[in-house]
DNA sequence: TAAAGCAACTTGTACAAACAAGCGAGACCA
DNA sequence: TGGTCTCGCTTGTTTGTACAAGTTGCTTTA
């Protein structure tokens, strides 16, 4: 683990032990980097890793302050649905209901960056926590994964990590877009909720590593059951608030 | 203006203008080193930027690459919901419904650190988009900002602006809370929509520069209205999923 | 008494240098 | 032909230094 890291995990489980409250002071720079017999700039890595994760606030002129003594879960949790709930301690299930080809739509071409037309694999999943139905995922994948894909155990539970164990493939970078739907007939009777009740919709696109996209997907939470969570600041943050569709 | 930021923007310029498509591979550190005559480290701070803001991908060994191509909105436009409208060519208003204090909530008290018990100020605010209302936004004020607030204007289009005119209130650090809930009979009122059909619901607190908690809201969007997005990647995030409530 | 200004402190920016570690392509070998 | 290895390239980490810029509290001044 590279010394920054180190430094930072020493510095949130102080914040999360309590060490330094909500609305404290941290240790100055200098102060730290003695502390850790570390060079300033390294201490200053350190602190920024706490900073984009919102627990701590920093500015010019004036000693650092804490935010937050929730320790945050990193994007592994967060894509793989089975990982993040094995990391809160939930039981997650997996079942594919559905699984077929066809050519592609052209707005689906364009956030796979294929040809429009081209053959995708279409794959409707639905995700247990805890026996209990939370989450329809109706994912398009692109042609180049579709056999691997294919090959996968239906009640697969992390999708994955059995893509990453079977083709070395990662999913690394990915793009949202969260608004709130009215459940739908088929929505409705996998979720075990009443037509057009509510459901949080989040519509991803992941890439891979090398920066080729590999999916994007129509995910629908059942209400109550899966909230996201967000920390920013003015400086600093990916969140965007967007008009319509 | 700093020299990264100046970098920076010159980078985000080209990716925008399409010089760098997605897929792209960016130059390396030392031809943009050379190109912007600046060191390594100020030409890395730059392209950090950009990596926050999920345009780039990055991993050690291999040349960076386009991810994305649209300018994402800074946080301001995010929390002040008219000047969000307007940087997106929307025409944002808003009226206060109702205000009234009464003594907090012990879970509002902690989510404001202060005592149970003490009086905060609530306010009900309907926002329209365009002239249709969107949003309505249920807001509970720490009593210290609270005579600010009722000083405002009913119809205030920009509450974080009109705030920090007036005491130089600045909103510096926010977290948000994302789900779906159904219409209750006030909200189906008064965003004219059925009793029960989704809303997105937005919990948020919001923190002073100092660290100070100013403000919790409960804001419901009409679905359909507006969308939240998200750019992230393994390293680097921001966003957690959670279980229930 | 209140405003203005100064001074110490703290974080932000920029440069330079050296080494570590991962990637990719071509060379090499069985 | 197919796998392995090596080497050059590129990004990641760390240290050290110097100065810029914002904050805070104290002092001075009107």
């Amino acid at each position: 683990m590279a010394r920054y890291e180190h430094i930072a995990g020493e510095l949130r489980d102080a914040i999360v032990r309590g060490d330094y409250p909500i609305g404290a002071q941290l240790p100055t720079e200098a102060e730290l980097a003695s502390r850790f017999n570390a060079a300033r700039g390294t201490v200053r890595q350190a602190v920024a890793v706490l900073v984009a994760e919102g627990l701590v606030g920093t500015r010019q002129g004036a000693r650092r302050i804490v935010l937050g003594s929730e320790r945050s879960q990193s994007f592994a949790e967060l894509h793989s649905f089975a990982q993040w709930a094995r990391s809160v301690g939930h039981q997650a299930g997996g079942l594919v209901l559905d699984s077929h080809r066809r050519p592609s739509t052209p707005s689906e071409a364009v956030r796979l960056a294929i040809t429009p037309g081209e053959e995708v694999l279409v794959v409707v999943r639905l995700r247990r926590l805890d026996g209990e139905p939370v989450l329809v995922e109706r994912t398009v994948y692109a042609s180049w994964i579709a056999p691997a894909v294919e090959k996968l155990d239906p009640a697969c539970e992390s999708v994955t990590q059995e893509l990453y164990e079977a083709v070395g493939l990662v999913f690394a970078y990915g793009e949202h877009l969260i608004d709130a739907v009215a459940a739908g007939a088929e929505d409705a009777r996998l979720l075990g909720v009443r037509r057009g009740s509510p459901l949080l919709r989040q519509r991803r696109t992941t890439t891979s590593q090398e920066g080729r996209p590999v999916e994007c997907s129509d995910d629908r939470y059942r209400a109550g059951s899966v909230t996201f969570s967000i920390r920013n600041s003015t400086t600093a943050n990916s969140l965007v608030r967007r008009a319509g569709d």
